[in-house]
DNA sequence: TCTGCCTGTGTAAACCTTTACATCAATCAT
DNA sequence: ATGATTGATGTAAAGGTTTACACAGGCAGA
């Protein structure tokens, strides 16, 4: 009862009367018919309800029209926004998305690449900054497909990458705690691995070298991008005493931890601290004091990064290895002019 | 260059020297086949890196192993968590899980039924509320797939619902309001179409009732569950003067509304007004005062749906039409007693 | 009139599985 | 000794497309 048996390209044929490869080509390659078979091959198929059946088309074509989108974690708070503008553009290209979420588990990124060895996905969105694991072991033939990487780039290898200008968007910011008076300013979220991290405190040194700041080693933290480290590195410098007036966050998660930290101190936002994040997540407006941030385009990312996956798909070679968009300052409540 | 022509599993039951029909038997029913046999099938697995290809499968045995979750917002608070549920299920049990993002655009809605009626996706999670748009059209054979509604359960329909008991849920919230000593205690987001605005609506007066309070419909404000809808109810109050000691939110993003028009008025939370909402999203426990609410168990809700769903494609009937997991009451700040 | 080309269509192979059915040998019961 | 049963494997069909190639007819150019 679940099938009833669809109609297939057989049907349409026998109403149009004509063979079924032309059915095929009337329907994708509709100049290469006759006015008057396309009509009748039209109607055929509208009197049917016939639908092409994707399993047999991709069988025969050797690609699925899929792609799959591989995550260490659905639930990030930039994910989200970028998987729309990915599978905006998809949808309208006729491609769809596969969601795999991967927690950074090796054995499940292992998985996950049945989708790709089995056909069913043409090509990848690599979310999680590295090439899955599961490539070129017993077989050895390491067959990549065609990928594009977004949220970060995957380390030493040419995967294009399609994201925001982290170091301008980083020296932006904190030109923009400079332009309120700021010079003792702390980089919360120092990492020597994390690609996103190193571009972001290249920015920040840019700026603050750029205005003849000196830059002060002890007000450089180290954090891996949580809510929990901003917290612990804002307590860190409480407890060695060495203080800033501002403090430009990795993100806007590590800035929640940071306002977490202060506001548990009692301290005043932003009269006596100002905090800057990064991205422009949701909750940015609405925590208190609301963020002051720089926003990434996250819609436009997806997009693009989708864009340039099915141009690969067809065989383009891509030029540009990266796609770097600007991000922009959101001016809210967490900063303030240093001194009132 | 891009496919280096797979192995098939012609190539396998050459190596093995038995025929293609043995090598599928060692693969899917290897009790079927001698151990001797299934040895030497196995190893030119291995040697061969051999994948069976899903396509030629999914053609041949009429379905995909894939699920089509259909959403009306992708960046929904609640959705990403369930869809981890879904998704972590879905894999476990070999299934993989297409995404498609509506937005409530009719058009969207009736496009990714193509995923359906093309045979590349088996069954339908709902995350809208409503039955997809495009079923019944031109050819007038509504063929409905299997399918199970998450989040808002499907309106006069009988698909089968996984999601919190609402009505229980915003009970237990009502009676934690009125064990801290509230007896005047709005509620913030009636509704007269949305069943999950309803059901909590009835729970509220449930317990208000069961505790001999009497309903005071100026304290029943309309709402349809966003942040505006929160701020503009307590608005409202304000300029109608009626005001309560408590606010019970049809939800999280309500309640965050209620927030911001409160503090905006310079009140002292939970000290002059207590709030509540319900749903547990990841802001509640940011925002300031972090929020008491209702914890649905989304990645359960997930798990559960999936479940219920791969069991109805195995052609199981299904005893129980809803399926109501329990919500947990989460205290945090923005809850006091009444009058200190 | 013949040759060559173009347009429109049909035939059949190929894509890669799963599985009903047939076959064969070996075991078992009578 | 014979017939029935069981177990392991092979043969071939079916699933629904796309597309290379062949073919037929019409038409233009010589």
């Amino acid at each position: 009862m679940q099938h009833q048996k669809l109609a297939t390209i057989e049907d349409v044929a026998a109403i149009a009367g004509v063979s079924i490869a032309t059915v095929s080509r009337a329907i994708n390659e509709p100049t290469k018919v006759a006015d008057e078979t396309r009509r009748r091959v039209t109607e055929a198929i509208a009197q049917t309800g016939y639908t092409t059946n994707a399993m047999a088309r991709s069988l025969r074509m050797r690609r699925s029209n899929m792609i799959l989108i591989l995550a260490p974690d659905v639930g990030d708070p930039n994910f989200s926004n970028i998987l729309v503008g990915l599978e905006t553009e998809a949808s309208k290209r006729g491609y769809g998305v596969l969601i795999g979420n991967t927690q950074n588990d090796p054995a499940r990124e292992a998985d996950y690449l049945r989708f790709i060895s089995s056909n069913q996905a043409d090509g990848l969105i690599l979310f999680t900054g590295h090439l899955p694991y599961g490539y070129g072991n017993d077989a050895g033939e390491s067959r990549l497909p065609p990928m594009v990487a977004v949220n970060e780039p995957v380390s030493n290898s040419d995967v294009p990458f399609v994201g925001v200008d982290n170091f301008e968007g980083s020296r932006i910011a904190a030109e923009h705690l400079i332009s309120q008076g700021h010079r003792r300013i702390a980089f919360i979220g120092r990492s020597t691995s994390k690609a996103v991290n190193i571009l972001r405190e290249k920015g920040y040194r840019a700026a603050l070298e750029g205005h003849g700041i000196a830059i002060d080693p002890r007000l450089i933290l180290d954090g891996d991008g949580t809510t929990e480290s901003g917290r612990a590195a804002t307590e860190h410098m409480f407890v060695r005493d060495v203080l800033p007036t501002a403090f430009l966050c990795v993100n806007d998660v590590t800035a929640l931890g940071v306002i977490i930290a202060l506001t548990a101190r009692r301290y005043e936002l932003p009269r006596q601290f100002s905090v800057m994040g990064f991205d422009d997540i949701t909750f940015a407006s609405f925590v208190s004091p609301s963020l002051t941030t720089m926003k990434q385009p996250r819609l436009k990312i997806g997009e693009e990064a989708m864009d340039l996956l099915l141009a690969l798909l067809q065989g383009k070679s891509v030029e540009r290895k990266q796609v770097l968009l600007r991000s922009e300052l959101i001016v809210r409540n967490s900063v303030g002019q240093v001194g009132r």
